[in-house]
RNA sequence: GCGCCCUUAGCUCAGUUGGAUAGAGCGUUGGUUUCCGGAGCCAGAGGCCAGAGGUUCGAAUCCUCUAGGGCGCACCA
């Protein structure tokens, strides 16, 4: 149960009552919305509903306001219940209510927080998506780590989640791929190569597959024609790109359970058979594209007949080619049957996460979607801006054509897992931000991550203290909670209730940082809570003299620590139960990220 | 030139879909160890919410314009 939705429900039933008091026949007021109030002095719980229908009723708000609370108290008579400022409904719940909170929450375990308002649809959530021609690198860090946290928040919120990966292994990039690893291939037979020329991929990291293709096949495509070696090398070189992302998503804790291929979809025809079906509907023609207007007046541009998808239709600025002049079918010819496809096995809702530099992209994708679909389903694209690395406040520049990149394993190695998710989760996707390596690495202490892990800690340390200390049965059904009566406590117990409906929240927003944000704030509650213990000795946790106060707070703790580890799972952050994991300052690793 | 996104404390960011006195962290100033873990806690300073209009009981939030930054604008994926 959630406790927002309970409150909910009552306050409806009470305005109903109260609109019969007013005399009035049913008018259509809108949702009833609760808010969790930011002061805890106005309640747990706080409506503006008064102020809202005031104007509809004829009512003064105030008035209004005090005949709602007294249906409210009829209903609740042991809240508490006040009309505020100009209008506001406040409700405080009994310190009962809260105490006897925590049981649900120490029995629900790791399934506190889940709920089924996804209703078990099948949500296709389709994220990091990098070309198949080199390892990942920090372009992909913002993507996959959003799109790995909002499929765990989803499926806490009762979807049945598939998280896809497609991989562009068709196309003019793998050829290009396959000609590098060509020369790579030559030079590790003895050869010197000289530069590897503009436009191919010049990372190391294709040296070890020339060579890896050397041991395989010996020196047999050395003087053989293109249209022999091209095929092998780049179904080598692309299998072997694509085991080093592989190997990197295992080091951040992401598994697909599907990677889609671009090429296999063209060769079993699905391409073909969408662009039928978008032929059906009379939104494929042949026609002339007009002059792009990034062009001058006096360049050249002569039009060419194309095969072209009608997206002004849907408000797109052009209609956009299927095949270029040479007849070979776009990226966007093959997207939309990848995303017909998705639709074709029952997804509900079809999820990508991009990079913000494919936002021009999107009118076309959705249209498309929309128009194969029938309108049934409608894509969502979440965008997310690029990470711009900084050290000591100059940023680092990468340059792909340069090979000067920053790899995500450079980044794993110089501040871990679970840094890079916390720190990039935390920032709301769609605003750019600096990754500082200095604020992360220097002062570690500080990250909020280990704020959160310490707090997670602590509270296993006192789990084992009371173990130690007392034979403590937590499973006998009566509890005394009653000597959880501090504002303190009760308003941990309230922040901890919190959580389900933030799940929520984040899974219809698709914002991870709502969850992290959250962490950080109920870990703080816990260590001021904590440190109050040192001066009063009631609040402290473990009171060797009164097991009764022990076993209640005990189960508080047990509470806290249950909620804050499902929140990392979301996090895709491995919660701990002591901090000897953490990097100490002085055993960081060299910094490997170095000024291009 | 056109389109989308962004602008909140010195720095990095929140702000519960239009609510009550705009909040955290870092940095800064001061305090805090008899103790279940001090990677903590408590207090102070720091704001014209980029600027100007508008909408209404009420605006950081919605609309218009302006300034600054990011991204995109051919058949490349």
């Amino acid at each position: 149960m959630i406790v927002k939705d309970h409150i909910q429900h009552i306050l409806k039933e009470a305005v109903q009552l109260a609109m019969a008091t007013h005399d009035q026949s049913f008018i259509e007021l809108g949702d009833i919305e609760i808010e969790i109030p930011k002061k805890e002095e106005h309640g747990d719980f706080a409506t503006n509903f008064a102020l809202k229908a005031s104007k509809k009723l004829g009512v003064p708000p105030r008035d209004l306001a005090q005949t709602i609370i007294e249906k409210i108290q009829s209903l609740v008579p042991d809240a508490t219940l006040s009309v505020a400022g100009p209008g506001f409904i406040n409700i405080k719940m009994p310190s009962s209510f809260w105490q006897n909170y925590i049981l649900d929450i120490v029995k629900q375990g790791q399934s506190f927080g889940k709920t089924d308002y996804g209703q078990h649809k099948s949500v296709n959530i389709e994220f990091v998506s990098g070309n198949p021609t080199g390892p990942l690198h920090i372009g992909h860090v913002r993507g996959a780590v959003i799109g790995q946290i909002i499929s765990n928040i989803l499926e806490y919120s009762g979807y049945d989640v598939t998280r896809e990966y497609y991989i562009n292994d068709a196309g003019l990039q793998v050829e290009k791929l396959a000609r590098s690893t060509y020369l790579r291939y030559r030079e590790a037979l003895g050869e010197h190569i000289e530069d590897i020329p503009e436009g191919l991929y010049p990372g190391d990291y294709l040296i070890q597959v020339g060579q890896d293709l050397v041991q395989k096949y010996g020196s047999k495509w050395l003087d053989t024609p293109e249209d022999e070696w091209i095929p092998i090398f780049r179904e080598d070189a692309i299998s072997a790109m694509m085991a080093l992302i592989k190997k990197d998503l295992k080091e951040l804790d992401i598994y697909f359970d599907l990677f889609s291929s671009e090429k296999a979809l063209i060769t079993e025809g699905k391409v073909d058979s969408a662009l039928d079906e978008l032929l059906k509907r009379d939104l494929i023609y042949t026609g002339t594209l007009p002059k792009p207007q990034s062009l001058q007046s006096n360049d050249d541009w002569t039009p060419e007949e194309l095969l072209l998808f009608r997206s002004t239709q849907f408000g797109d600025e052009i209609d956009r080619p299927l095949k270029k002049v040479d007849g070979q079918l776009t990226y966007f010819a093959s997207d939309i049957a990848y995303h017909y496809d998705k639709f074709m096995r029952n997804h509900e809702r079809l999820i990508n996460i991009w990079g913000a530099d494919h936002g021009g992209y999107i009118p076309r994708l959705s249209s498309a979607v929309s128009a194969i679909t029938d309108n049934k389903c409608q894509v969502e694209i979440k965008t997310c801006q690029m990470v711009k690395l900084t050290r000591g406040g100059e940023e680092i520049k990468m340059s792909k054509r340069a090979g000067t990149f920053v790899t995500l394993q450079d980044l794993i190695g110089e501040v871990g897992k679970d840094v890079i998710f916390f720190t990039v989760a935390t920032k709301s996707s769609n605003t750019q931000f600096n990754f500082d390596l200095d604020a992360v690495t220097k002062q570690s202490m500080d990250n909020p991550v280990y704020y959160v892990q310490y707090a997670h800690a602590r509270a296993s340390s006192v789990l084992r203290k009371a173990a130690d200390t007392f034979d403590i049965d937590l499973s006998s059904p009566d509890y005394d909670l009653r000597s959880l009566k501090d504002p303190q406590e009760l308003s941990l117990i309230r922040k901890m209730s919190h959580f389900t409906h933030l799940i929520q929240l984040a899974s219809e927003k698709l914002e991870p940082h709502i969850i992290t944000d959250y962490l950080y704030e109920l870990s703080s509650s816990f260590h001021s809570l904590w440190n109050s213990g040192k001066k009063n000795d009631e609040l402290r946790f473990i009171q060797e003299e009164n097991l009764e106060n022990t076993v209640a707070k005990v189960l508080l703790v047990k509470a806290f620590q249950t909620v804050i580890a499902n929140g990392l799972r979301c996090s895709n952050v491995v919660p701990m139960d002591t901090m000897e994991r953490a990097i100490p300052v002085e055993d960081a690793p060299e910094n490997s990220i170095k000024q291009a």
